[in-house]
DNA sequence: GAAGAAAAATGACTCAGAGTCAAATAATGA
DNA sequence: TCATTATTTGACTCTGAGTCATTTTTCTTC
């Protein structure tokens, strides 16, 4: 009976995948005013009540297909952390971390947008939320971790408070990817590689606290292929200029 | 004839206006989802189908709300343009412009994002998307050009392009925006005022570019006060402190 | 100021799509 | 094989965006 039910649930969970998969998909394709549920029932093979004995809503299926892209966020930020280097270095394998991320979920953050907006999270179901709030904290703590080993080392003046350097970075992050992916500031600002563009930003704010080494101090350039080489060796987009 | 026309363009004009106040009102109080058009059409005591007169789509209804507040954004940037001053103390004012702005309209943003989610603008009319643009082009323009004054006159150095600049003046300003409002944060990162993280995340930018004077070297709170003293007497959120 | 024409306003209606639930189907066990 | 329980289904309800034939108001002319 115990295997039974480790088999039925095993099935539950693989079709619970199929479908974030697909809706995941759709969402992307068509957004999430025209995510069409019989339409997402049809692509898997389901019916509509089936889609409804996994997730509550619509929007609680979304709010999933958001956890599971954050989860490998937080998976990419956990490995970012294992190199080994400077502090200054070290968070700038998060950064590697978060263009890596970018490039395998282009949309990540147009559907973490709707997540935004009044009166969604309240139509998600409770674990579905916890689970959300698990993964933000993992990436949060991915970050915070090394912003305090660099107060510690001296790295970032000492009087500086931590959490203020993580919020810089979280802002310097959503709103580039934000702004250079909008076709109307793209043209305005000549934005040729908005990766590009994302990662100067942040290298901005690192200066701007005065993190040690700073960008016009240290080659950079040798940071990255070592980070590409010791941790996201499958990481194709770093140029080798 | 001409003059009974005035008069009915003019009741239009004033009616639009009530019906873009009332939306504005029902979309911060429920979110785009929740707006309903029925609830619109009874607030401002006209039926459903005199809104679809004024506006094509709901989506085109939701734009022009937005497009209001740009514009008020836009005249708050231009106002701070007339700040006389270094370079650095001008981008200053229209920091503070934006402080402004957000303290009479603390949920543009949450409204801007809906405006972000695939096909929304497909669904507003051609008229409505091309006030938004006018707008929007008065906003960078402000911004652009004190940036360009700056690289002339050498408080910028002078290979950085302009338009980097004011990307990343963009990004953070966004991106704080979004971080600092997001309850979750605000708690694991210690946000006590949002406008604060805001301007600090402002500041740390312009010291990343090497914007001159830098933040160490100047007394900048001298200049917040001949900025609301000149430029924005309204102004009553700044600590004397 | 009445009558007829033109313009503006209305709200009952259609239609799409989220969410439900009684009935059908499949799995389990005796 | 049949009864019982668990799972799956899709026809149905209900909400709300968008439409358009009809009604109401305004304008024009005599």
């Amino acid at each position: 009976m115990s295997v039974a039910k480790t088999r039925k649930d095993r099935e539950k969970a693989e079709r619970e995948e199929l479908i974030i998969t697909h809706a995941g998909r759709l969402l992307v394709r068509d957004g999430y005013q025209n995510l069409n549920l019989d339409a997402l029932a049809e692509a898997v093979e389901y019916s509509k009540g089936t889609l409804y004995l996994h997730f509550k809503t619509k929007e609680d299926l979304v709010l999933a297909v958001a956890t599971r892209a954050l989860r490998e966020r937080a998976d990419l930020f956990e490995r970012a952390t294992r190199f080994k280097g400077k502090s200054r270095e070290r968070i700038r394998a998060i950064g590697f971390a978060c263009c890596q991320f970018a490039l395998l979920h282009r949309d990540y953050f147009s559907i973490e947008m709707t997540l935004k907006s009044v009166s969604f999270w309240e139509k998600a179901s409770e674990e579905q939320r916890r689970q959300h709030g698990v993964q933000s904290g993992r990436v949060f703590h991915a970050v915070n971790s090394i912003v305090q080993e660099a107060v510690l080392s001296g790295d970032l003046p000492k009087d500086v408070k931590p959490q203020d350097v993580v919020l810089s970075l979280i802002s310097i992050t959503i709103g580039s990817h934000i702004a250079a992916t909008q076709p109307e500031l793209q043209m305005l600002c000549a934005v040729e590689n908005p990766i590009v563009a994302v990662r100067r930003n942040q290298d901005l704010i690192i200066d701007g606290w005065g993190w040690k080494p700073l960008l016009k101090d240290w080659d950079y350039t040798a940071t990255d292929r070592r980070i590409k080489a010791e941790i996201f060796p499958e990481a194709s987009w770093l140029k080798s200029s």
